[in-house]
DNA sequence: GTGTATGCAAACAATTTGCACGGAC
DNA sequence: GTCCGTGCAAATTGTTTGCATACAC
């Protein structure tokens, strides 16, 4: 998400404010959310589900400053500590991945009913490419073998360069 | 790394201050360097050589700040700016990889003539796991036919937890 | 009414940067 | 003798924390 031309809008986060967000979100996603945060005695608060509003309504990773910018242009301002705070939640209820390219800003980026997928970050342009390889599953199964263990989750980076022929 | 027991000593770094280096790592891994910082202009100053020595002669992982523990503690103190500044060298030869697992804190390890392998991160303790699967040279392989693309290396960190029986 | 969530600003921690000196070339 | 590399300290940047107020319950 560059700061530029990206949506991460499609804010009616306003209305959230009062109504607790019938917006553009999955259904399911805020169902879940609202489901996670009653069980582990979280208020449902119009930030978080504005916050989960702007994520979903977005496509490819964002950034805290980015989302915060984005945010703040549009109608449903929070702070930033907010937006770490909230994010957290979300990565705990699955419905948030993180991710820590090589940078040191880390990136975020929904995971509901998104297919799982790994990078391929472009050495020259920063440039990100998703890819989904079956084999992947394949070594986590041996690995839960070998070492007894339960994959929780995982992260694949690839960086490469683009082929000059 | 633990800041209490682990090594990273070893240091002769010392004798490297006048003699440049004639010490414990590998000869091969020093010319090398050598032959690095002659190509790309750079010069052979002891610091260089004695953080190359501390860096092989520790196994496993480490980050800056052991790395400026253990050389301070012993006879050849380098500033943090220095360390920061000779790793990227050294992973620019491909004499150092670097690692980014889950805090924030970077992670570094030596990689020459190490066998070439990935990560199991354990939830619980932090503690690292480290294993070789060939699967993921075929899916790099496959990668560059898929996107015409030259991979240079990859990060794959699992994580996961201790199977409770 | 209670106590958690928020917003703000200050605090923090890892890394980077600017500058003056020293030493590799 | 040049000028790159070093050390130091200050600056920067991403993230966390402490505290007073607000509002979900």
């Amino acid at each position: 998400m560059s700061t530029s031309e990206t949506p991460l809008s499609r804010k009616n986060a306003s209305t959230a404010a009062k109504k607790i967000s019938t917006g553009p979100i999955h259904e399911q996603v805020r169902e879940l959310f609202e489901a996670y945060l009653e069980q582990n005695g979280h208020r449902k608060t119009p930030e978080r589900f504005a916050i989960l509003n702007e994520i979903y309504a977005y496509e490819g990773h964002f950034d805290i400053e980015a989302l915060f910018a984005h945010m703040s242009a549009n109608e449903y301002r929070v702070s930033r500590a907010t937006l770490y705070n909230t994010v957290d939640l979300l990565i705990d209820c699955n419905l948030v991945r993180k991710h820590q390219f090589g940078d040191k800003v880390a990136q975020y980026e929904k995971c509901y009913r998104v297919k799982q997928h790994d990078h391929v970050i472009l050495a020259d342009t920063g440039e990100v490419l998703e890819f989904c390889d079956p084999r992947i599953q394949q070594i986590k199964a041996t690995l839960e073998e070998l070492f007894d263990i339960e994959v929780l989750h995982h992260n694949l980076n690839i960086y490469a360069r683009k082929r000059t022929h």
